[in-house]
This record gives structure tokens, sequence and C-alpha cells, in this order.
DNA sequence: CACTCACATTGATGTTTGTCAATGTATATT
DNA sequence: AATATACATTGACAAACATCAATGTGAGTG
């Protein structure tokens, strides 16, 4: 996973109601109406959340009839986690090479 | 760490520009003038990003003289590993409860 | 003290974003 | 077919943001 697409997603958890909507799928598959009643928003503005973090690729659809039903992708959340786990603060040898 | 603080870290990683600079320093601490070469922006725009990258607490400043060295802080990395490390992709019982 | 260097702050500007009301679409249900 | 439900799309707007030029600040240097 490259740099772009890591930033992509934290954009998109960059907003705190879709950072709790993420920790609501982290739970397991909700659908749109479960997600709306829990936030002060209207429909469109939920709908347009979920499709942000659908496009960065972080969760996914599974329609069924009239609802669709959301979850976190698998492969994504990994790679994701895989990047941000792979972040050291380390200070080691810190040279300023200013002249 | 609440999700108001990993929503603040996750705006400021929304940044391409600020992922790669997180990036680097996950590679030891760096001044800011090292940083400033090594992208394609003017000098105040680094600071504007590393002010952004130390109001969220996950960077910070170790001024020397007329450096100043820039690291990761170690407490908000792992706070915020440990938030991202704990999301989960698990379907589970995804029963829709509309009506 | 005058000057330079490293960096921060201010002010301005074009772009992006979060939000909503209104409307569209597809799927049931009667 | 008419209606209701679940959700998406569109259009608009105010707020937030990334960026830069200009300027300020504080530390070192001659």
């Amino acid at each position: 996973m490259n740099s772009i697409d890591v930033a992509l997603i934290c954009k998109a958890l960059g907003d705190s109601n879709r950072l709790q909507i993420v920790k609501m799928l982290s739970e397991g598959e909700k659908c749109a109406c479960n997600l709306l009643e829990r936030f002060e928003i209207t429909q469109p503005t939920l709908s347009h959340h979920m499709k942000t973090l659908c496009d960065c690729g972080l969760v996914e659809v599974r329609r069924e009839g009239k609802w669709s039903h959301y979850s976190l992708n698998c492969e994504t959340l990994a790679a994701f986690q895989a990047f941000i786990g792979g972040l050291s603060c380390d200070k080691k040898n810190g040279e300023c090479e200013c002249r």
C-alpha cells in the first residue's frame, strides 16, 4: 500500500463522524439505517460519508433488497494497519545538516 | 485515546505531504531544513504542516540553537497504533433492523 | 551593533469539505 | 398501478484548508 492510498484512508478517518462509523463497523456489519439513527446527521450526509469511506477502499457494501449493508474491507484494513503499525518513534541519529 | 484525538491525528495524516513527513520522521529525528529540501513546498508551508502535526500530538520538537529537530512522539504514536490496530473486519451478526 | 540564518506568524487566495433540502432510483408492499 | 421504504445524487453554501509572499523573531557571527 503506497502513501497516497494511506493518505486517502487517513483523510476519510479525519472526520469524527466517519471515524465513529468505522468504529461501529468494527463491531460487525451494519446497514445504513442502523448507522443513521446513531448520528445527528441527515440521510444524505450519511450517504455522502459512506461513499467517502467506500471510495478509499476501507468500507465495502453488500446490497440486499432495499438495504445496503456496510462492513470493513479486510484487505484494506490489514494493509492500513500494517502501514500505521510499521511507524517507529526511535530518535536514532538526528544530525542536522544545515550549513 | 478517544475518537476525537484519533480523528485529529488522522486529519493530520490525511495530507500526503504530512504523511510523507511522518514517514521520514519514522526513520529518525529530522530538522526542519532537512525536511524542507525533500519537498516541493515553501518554508512557511512546511512550518504550517509541522504545527499541524505537533498540535495533534503526533510530532514533538526539540529546539537547539537555530534549529528545530522534529520527531515522532512515542506515547501518541503508540496510542494511535493501538486504536487502529484494534479495528476488526469481522462481519459477525449483521442483522438489519429497519422496519 | 549589523548581519545572516533557521524558523514562525500573518494575511490573502483559490480549493476542498461537511452539511442540508430537494429530488432521483430501485425495491418491496398493497 | 399506486404507494412506501431505503438509499443515492444533485445543487448550494458556509467553514475549513493548503498554499504562498511578506514579515517577524530569535539565535549565532563578524
